[in-house]
DNA sequence: GGCGACGTATACCGATCGTTCTATCTATTG
DNA sequence: CAATAGATAGAACGATCGGTATACGTCGCC
């Protein structure tokens, strides 16, 4: 019955509040949230900085998309497609506030964060993902397609926040099956 | 030789400072910037908040979009194209920080900051330019074609404050150039 | 001349920010 | 048992936040 740890009440409660209300909610509403001890944070990530960084690196939101795509079956295009029908059932949510990567790295100007490194190192991972379904799909530049269907998600996540209705996420879909049509 | 008055330096101030550093910078920043009494803000704009969403109102960068359009001619081809052209040099620059209106949008968790709404007339606005686009040059569907224009650039913007160098709008043009392929 | 609107300058308000500190409690380990 | 490491609780730090108040100066206009 024992409760994870503090570490771990930190960042669950750091990236639930940081996805509601950006990264600029208070230390102090993170601290209560994880019910933990104020040191305990500097302990463990040395400041909000190092807090907010770790929250990212391990949100481990790649995994959730390779888990869309092993639900949709072997065939690349219907995994790739599959990762547009389910953009479109998360942004017309209404808990959706948009992307916590993006968000993070347009909240963040201070240009040496250590959050920017985590989010590059996230969106290439998804390069990388998306590159091999490309590949096995037999498209002609999987690095070039897979850098737009980087494009087309960063679109909708992004576009949904301002105007879910439009379901972007269907937009995006019909253009990602047109870079699904290039092979051979 | 006179300078503008209190009311249209406010307005530049805001909008380089919360370009350059988000829309939390503070309201001292601006002022000093602007050199402009702290009384005339709350006179003018009734508050920060007041300020910044007169800021993107009066930013009118979607005539910046036409104004490009318009230097590539009459085919609405050529001219939807310009943009993603235009939108390679942009995001290339050392000085680009991603789009103001998505930045504000994420950044705002409260739900009725009045910039929402100028966010929003914004990418409205945005739409019909784009659908008039499609229209004229024979698109079945001219609405979802300007969605799906939205969603590239919005992609665009977004995604290349993170990687700038995968060069986004050179994939989403590729992407462009098959929605106009759509048409009769 | 005198009035009122506008602009400036600066002091000040309470609140919140991220961070550091001391002190106490608890659990494991030797 | 004693020792130590980790967690908790909470006060306090200086800085900054958005907003208000006071006082003074400068215009245009009737």
């Amino acid at each position: 019955m024992s409760r994870p740890g503090p570490r771990e009440r930190l960042l669950e409660a750091a990236s639930d509040l940081t996805y509601e209300h950006g990264v600029h909610v208070g230390v102090d509403a993170i601290l209560k949230r994880a019910d933990v001890a104020r040191r305990s944070l500097y302990q463990h990530f040395g400041g909000k900085d190092g807090l907010i960084a770790e929250t990212l690196a391990t949100a481990g939101l790649d995994a959730r998309y390779r888990q869309v795509m092993d639900g949709a079956g072997d065939d690349p295009r219907d995994r790739v497609l599959a990762v547009f029908d389910a953009l479109d059932e998360i942004t017309t949510r209404p808990t959706f506030r948009g992307c916590r990567y993006t968000a993070a790295d347009l909240a963040l100007t201070d240009r040496d964060h250590p959050a920017h490194a985590e989010v590059r190192a996230y969106k290439e991972r998804l390069r990388g993902l998306f590159e091999d379904e490309l590949r096995r799909h037999g498209h002609p530049e999987p690095g070039f397609g897979a850098d737009q269907i980087l494009v087309l998600i960063d679109g909708v996540l992004a576009h949904a926040v301002t105007r879910p209705g439009a379901h972007p996420a269907r937009a995006a879909r019909a253009m990602a099956e047109a870079v699904l049509d290039r092979r051979g």
